[in-house]
RNA sequence: GUGGAUGUAGCUCAGUUGGCAGAGCGCUUGGUUGUGGCCCAAGUGGUCGUGGGUUCAAGUCCCAUCAUUCACCCCA
């Protein structure tokens, strides 16, 4: 270790940014609460097995991107690469399923995936989402999307858009596949090489491919999955689409949307930030009936999303959705000496037990110092603190925004102060 | 893991054919013996990412290295 410095693809939310993260979780706890979600909070690292058993050995998250390490004891742990697995262990682990027949549940935290950084990609970066365990029915499959839809209208986003497919279930599935590959057999030969070699393993990833020859061979010649369905699997997509008209959600059907980690069945859907650079899913989620029975758990169908705050963040950004917010801060105390401030050490500390929010000057500066220091601070009353209002136990409030000022007994104070404050007591 | 771009003050960036390291913003102080913003003035602040090399002389040219960044891969 040379200087001292973060780790790449670390990066410190600094102290002048973190209202931008208190401003988004504050609208997601109440969004939250508005459907009826927990939250449920799971260690940050987990034994190796339940992320290359949930989300798929030979994925490349669980190929090339974890942080595993062992511990003492020789297990060999890793730091979460996501959180869907987390909570699947967690609903297995504890028996949710004996508590209630269903579950919906929400999270927030940070995840890690050791991937080259670049615009909105980092090695720990954090997710929120949320997860409805024990419902097969298209309407749980409607809510998820609709929650996923509110959260970006309840925090402004205007350059998004949602897209949707259906992959089916396992047989239909496979079923496509096969049908795929006979399909695209006699163009093989125009892929691009990466796209040669899945051709045998998991062809749905040709979709995937931005290589604009194989992106014209797959538009011409590949057969959309949606005609390939089971007709329960086409009976779920169409519910699941009649609910999201009801509630009026714009959708694009995608039928190239075919990603995602292993676990996924039926509905998958994608909300695409169109303001972006290349990484642009916001949000990305569906439906994953087979995971807790995968991960030896009841056979218990489930459907949700993770959505990228990082990313959130620099669409927000892009839009301007972060205004400069002051403190809030009710009051800042300039006193003139050291003396001063020892008198009225009191009354700053009974203000702050009643809630108000004080700023005392802690540099003993120059009156016009501290003055300049409380205008920088958006503060809404200044009191200069000098002999005259210690012998007279009152102070000039100066109201910095309407540039007027009052003389207030030291027992008026709060009452002056509530005009404006939106103290709670603590 | 692969490819491109970029590293100069806290931030955004100039820096000419190689010739004494700069600007704006910010910050501090002063222009008022106890009153902010606007304005004016002064001040603070840089091992020029790091290590080699060429040269009388390198921020500038060469090599290496580290870091950042964008894109690929993949994903939130």
């Amino acid at each position: 270790m040379q200087k001292l410095r973060t780790i790449k693809g670390t990066h410190d939310i600094l102290p002048w940014e973190s209202h931008k993260w208190q401003k988004i979780e504050s609208v997601l706890r109440e969004v939250f609460a508005a459907y009826a979600y927990k939250e449920v909070r799971t260690p940050v690292f987990e034994y190796t097995a339940l992320f290359a058993r949930g989300v798929g050995e030979f994925s490349d998250i669980v190929s090339k991107e974890m942080y595993t390490f062992e511990d003492k004891g020789g297990e060999s742990l890793t730091l979460r690469p996501e959180l869907t697995a987390s909570v699947a262990r967690s609903f297995i682990q504890h028996n949710y399923q004996q508590e209630a027949p269903l579950h919906k549940l929400w999270y927030l935290g940070p995840l890690f995936r050791q991937e080259r950084p670049q615009a909105g990609r980092q090695r720990q970066f954090h997710q929120f989402g949320i997860e409805v365990i024990g419902s097969p029915h298209p309407e749980a499959d409607a809510e998820v999307i609709e929650l996923a839809c509110r959260v970006y209208r309840a925090l402004g986003l205007r350059n998004w858009e949602l897209h949707i497919n259906s992959i089916g279930s396992i047989e239909a599935r496979k079923n496509y596949m096969d049908i795929l590959r006979a399909a695209l057999e006699p163009h093989k030969d125009g892929l691009c090489d990466t796209c040669r070699e899945r051709f045998h393993g998991n062809i749905l990833r040709l979709f995937d491919c931005k290589n604009p020859e194989c992106g014209r061979i797959m538009k011409a010649h590949a057969p959309a999955i949606l005609d390939h369905l089971s007709p329960e699997d086409t009976e779920h997509f169409n519910a699941l689409r009649n609910y999201l008209d009801a509630v009026g959600i714009p959708y694009v059907i995608d039928p190239a949307l075919v990603r995602g980690l292993d676990y996924y069945t039926r509905t998958t859907f994608e909300i695409k930030g169109t303001a972006l650079g290349a990484q642009d899913a916001l949000c990305g989620g569906g439906r994953y009936d087979l995971l807790i029975r995968d991960l030896d758990g009841p056979d218990t169908p489930a459907v949700g999303f993770a959505a990228g705050m990082e990313r959130l963040i620099l669409a927000m950004d892009a839009e301007g959705l972060f205004e400069q917010e002051s403190d809030g801060l009710d009051l800042y105390i300039a006193p003139m000496d050291s003396r001063c401030l020892e008198k009225v050490l009191p009354l700053v500390t009974a203000l702050r037990e009643k809630g108000y929010r004080v700023q005392l000057e802690l540099l003993r500066r120059s009156v016009k110092a501290m003055l300049r220091d409380a205008n920088r601070q958006q503060v809404q009353w200044v009191a200069v603190v000098g002999e005259q209002e210690l012998e007279k136990r009152s102070m000039n409030l100066k109201n910095l925004r309407e540039n007027d000022q009052l003389e207030t007994a030291w027992d008026e104070i709060g009452a002056v102060l509530d005009r404006t404050s939106k103290r709670k007591p603590i």
